[in-house]
DNA sequence: CTCTGTATTTTGATTGATCAAAATGTTGAT
DNA sequence: ATCAACATTTTGATCAATCAAAATACAGAG
């Protein structure tokens, strides 16, 4: 239907939605996230506006249509059912499955996608707790960066339960994998030192089956606290 | 690694290679494969012998070197065991899963790739009886088309198995769902009309676990007949 | 040996996606 | 109100992949 260009920048522009809260997007938040330059982006917009699939703003932004985000949301589904695919199917390894879903994603057809749903038992939310669209194009909204519940803002001294975790750079979920603090895990905040900018935390394994369930401590940076979403 | 233009070039030349015995593939034959015009072909297989892909002995043909057949061979993997992973783990519809392959072979890392491998127990063949290369790139070869036993050729009266559909094109592969000629199957030609041009054989299901195991009668022509690939 | 038909290569153009660098518009500070 | 700093758009080019149509080479018939 679309190339893989065009979904990305349709992508793209749904997930900086979806983050900031924002209903537009400035050309060079596009650039950034692409990683393309930005005169690339200006082009490229003035062509998938034509296309009505966005609204192109000169010199503010761009905002999605119905149709592109109907689009997006479509390419979002394939993204995140594909990553939980291929952590609960084939057993990969958590922390380098976005890549491989980044590619996988524009070359899985619908009819392949729903067999795929079909056979994870339409899960609701993907290994990074990310929210997976339905197939009616519906994508439960997550609240912006703002009013999140995260390590960086949680209660000290409460038992939480890690939600979601806010970024997809390997070397973060790396770091995630190894302190244990996937989505799932119980998880306490024994101290945030807001000028210092750290915090500490103890973690206790994932609870249900599987896991080590072991305890450990785990120390980050408040930035990186931000990134962790918990509940409960 | 390769743009699938690439990857396409060289699974094209491979299978060439496979079917027809011949070491050396000629543009024409690449471009109806391909489906794109001769100055094309011309343009490309330039650009690939650059690239030490393949070699091209001008007005003659293109021959893969020994890295291109690598490459090749690789691909071809992929698009075997993504096809018997489509209806074996997706149970999607024998007839349509070359077209689904089609696209995902391109987007599948190795490390995909070896993951589904290890799912499926390291199959030889894919669903049409296909040979499906190793990892080590070592592809079982199968016998040009003139030493090939098939139902345009085989004794009259014996009992066969079905071994291998020596086509892809989904008009054939429904009629082969429907009739029951799929590989595995066991068949007797009841008689073969060459003038006629005409093979009518009975058919007696998959005898293992499965299929509907009754038996029935099948009639086709005699090109068509010579598609289909029996063996014991 | 010549001619003709067919396959192949050349030529000139197009499309999608990209870049670097120059030009331009907007915003906020003074 | 003016100007500097920054973001955005324009401009002119490039690259990969393709096409249609013209030019060319080759092989077999005579």
């Amino acid at each position: 239907m679309f190339s893989s260009t065009v979904e990305n920048y349709l992508k793209a522009i749904l997930l900086h939605g979806e983050e900031s809260g924002a209903g537009v997007m400035p050309p060079g938040a596009l650039a950034e996230a692409l990683d393309v330059s930005p005169g690339t982006v200006t082009t490229m917009v003035k062509a998938l506006a034509e296309q009505g699939l966005l609204s192109h703003k000169p010199r503010a932004g761009v905002k999605l249509t119905k149709s592109g985000r109907a689009a997006a949301v479509r390419v979002l589904r394939k993204h995140r059912l594909v990553e939980t695919f291929l952590v609960s199917a084939l057993k990969m390894d958590w922390a380098g499955v976005h890549e491989e879903a980044e590619a996988l994603e524009h070359a899985v057809s619908d009819r392949v996608l729903e067999k795929i749903d079909e056979l994870l038992g339409h899960p609701a939310v993907d290994p990074h707790g990310d929210p997976i669209p339905n197939a009616r194009g519906e994508l439960a909204g997550g609240g912006g960066v703002g009013e999140r519940l995260t390590l960086a803002s949680c209660d000290v001294k409460t038992q939480w339960r890690v939600a979601r975790i806010h970024d997809q750079a390997p070397a973060f979920l790396d770091f995630i994998r190894d302190t244990g603090l996937k989505p799932g895990a119980r998880v306490r905040v024994v101290r945030r030192d807001e000028a210092g900018g750290v915090v500490r935390c103890e973690v206790k394994g994932e609870g249900g089956a599987g896991g080590a369930g072991g305890a450990g401590e785990a120390v980050l940076g408040l930035g990186e606290a931000g990134k962790i979403e918990v509940r409960k």
